[in-house]
DNA sequence: ACTTAAGCGAGACGGTACGTCTCGTCTTAAC
DNA sequence: GTTAAGACGAGACGTACCGTCTCGCTTAAGT
């Protein structure tokens, strides 16, 4: 009596993937992260912590990075910048995506760790980058060729003013750590733009 | 006449240390530093290569940072910005300091971790800050005062510029790893001076 | 109806133990022993003899002892003295068990170093006398006790001269290593029950 | 003429032996013996309580066994087996060395030592054996011989009769570690003469 | 008194094995 | 056919002793 109605969907027969098991997992994962960071993250904690065996883990998720990136996916995600019309505006924006996505607790581990383990794990950087990284700064790009346009910046190439912004946000609150992020959106326009002058 | 000048060296007498296994040693970290990067580097193989044992690496080292540093203490080394008077001149200098140690292919490794393992190993960050970063830091940061004394510089915070310097130059040569450094460090004073006026 | 019956072990599934390294782990062990000693036995050579990791070993087998044991199990295991109502032909087995076990080349090294490691590994030694001494010593105990109480023996302690049995044995067998143990059985007994008389 | 006959050793002049290092080790191993034991006394351990550096041990003794012999070698001599005339009193004296040696704190642990490391180190069982074991077993021979001779014992053969005596009191003392060794002496009378008969 | 040569402490050295750890894979039975 | 459990081979970790080797100092016998 009471046949369970069965396999719903396109996939083969087989036992269906347990959501319960990667929604643990995932969580398990922000949760050591923000305890012991990156490079003390351990697959073994991971599945001990979600009531999960290691298999289950790497079945889906080939490296820590990829797991790591898809459990903090919605921490990172940082948008495009906006095309507004004004170049001090729009850049005014993704200066302030970055720093808002930078200082994120979690966010701010991922990212340190996506960006730093470009040598070691080189398939975190890559997904990363064309995860996260790509579209924002092709989006950021464009607003500052816009501003170049206009004759609004001081220098003429967009990627070096792109890796000024993020070399020196980066700098500022990842490495430094230092807690004076307050002028640094204005001192990052000012020196993009030159000295705001009055209107 | 007959005075026996003593032993002014606090240690006790013993045998002296191997200078020919603490040079073995050390090349043996830079060799396997530049073949493997400074995550896969281990002391194992560190104590195989150079013909040593461990128990010899781990007497005068405490960690691999301690290690790694000593290794490229030579190549990292950086100096102190110059003070000729003319600002622009000086930060040039600044900038191609930099360029130049961060592009060095060790240099470059070991800067990348000592930067990085921050997290796991602050140990080696501490080492590395006091024993390189801050020397320098602190000469270029009196260098952009003496610039922004005379009213040279377009921001006010040489905190600030420094950040973008270290932190543009970091994301040019050890992130994005792009080979168009051609142009980096004259863009870098114009954003830092505004754009180049003939004189 | 349709009671499941469940998994009566509290162990829960998991892969389950490899039989194919216990027995290579085992046999390695074996060899080293008769090539090296029990002394000159280590984890590593057996891990490295028997294709295994070192931590596989170190799961199953908490001492070198615990290990050393199972290995040899089979070739220490001496059995229980029969009662067959002639206190003669009881001892007369007794002993024989006993110069039969000593005089296994496996054997010996294992009770050697069973006997001789009780201050050192006192693991070892209770597991080998709860193992194979007691259960042994105390049937030929009661075959001595049963002997007494028929007035066959000389001396009134069971305990006495199972330490006179088993020591001279140890001492002829395994300290001395002297060829000559034709005699040893029959000597025991003489000493034990008397000169032989012709009945 | 004057020459002074002195030296008489090949060695030339030099400095002479430190009486004060020599006897420091040897106090040094008698302590740690007592506390640690043979298995866990270690050369570093004696190096560093004697106050003397590890090559002065070596280059007088080249093994641990030679070292912990000469340590114990007052607590560990047993001299040799008197001739009375009475074959009972000459044994009972004997036995009575045994026991004594046996159970004294010191001489039980290096005479365990020196059995029982016969396989993997033979020089120490060798050297034991030719300072301590032979002589005494040589006068206990001749007393069992005497006393086979005029009759008195049970079995003929007086290194049989040494191997019970030596066995069941190295049972008795070292390996069982019972307390009750009163009777002992008796008992193995007992078995080498006969029960006692009043005279 | 001076020379000389071995003894000495200190302790660094190349080794070997220890017992622990984490990795990523593999193997079952359960569902 | 996915899951949890967990055993597995691999191999680095940092530690402990081994027995040998430099050092530079000390110490007495022989000049």
């Amino acid at each position: 009596m009471g046949r369970k109605e069965k396999v719903e969907k396109g996939r083969s027969s087989g036992r269906p993937r347990s959501e319960r098991s990667k929604a643990a997992i995932l969580l398990a994962v922000r949760e050591l992260l923000l305890k012991d960071g990156y490079a003390n993250l351990t697959i073994e904690a991971v599945a001990q912590r979600a009531g999960v065996s290691k298999a289950t883990i790497y079945r889906w998720w080939k490296t820590k990075g990829e797991l790591v990136l898809e459990a903090a996916e919605q921490e990172i995600a940082i948008g495009t910048v906006p095309d507004t019309g004004d170049s001090r505006v729009d850049i005014d924006a993704a200066i302030g995506q970055l720093i808002d996505t930078f200082t994120r607790p979690l966010a701010s581990i991922v990212i340190f760790a996506a960006i730093t383990t470009g040598s070691s794990d080189p398939n975190m950087a890559h997904l990363f980058r064309d995860r996260f990284v790509y579209p924002w700064r092709v989006s950021a790009c464009e607003a500052l060729e816009r501003a170049r346009a206009r004759g609004d910046v001081l220098a003429d190439d967009p990627q070096f003013l792109l890796d000024v912004i993020v070399g020196t946000v980066f700098q500022r609150t990842l490495v430094m750590k230092g807690p004076m992020i307050d002028g640094l959106k204005g001192n990052l326009l000012g020196v993009i733009f030159g000295p705001k002058r009055s209107t």
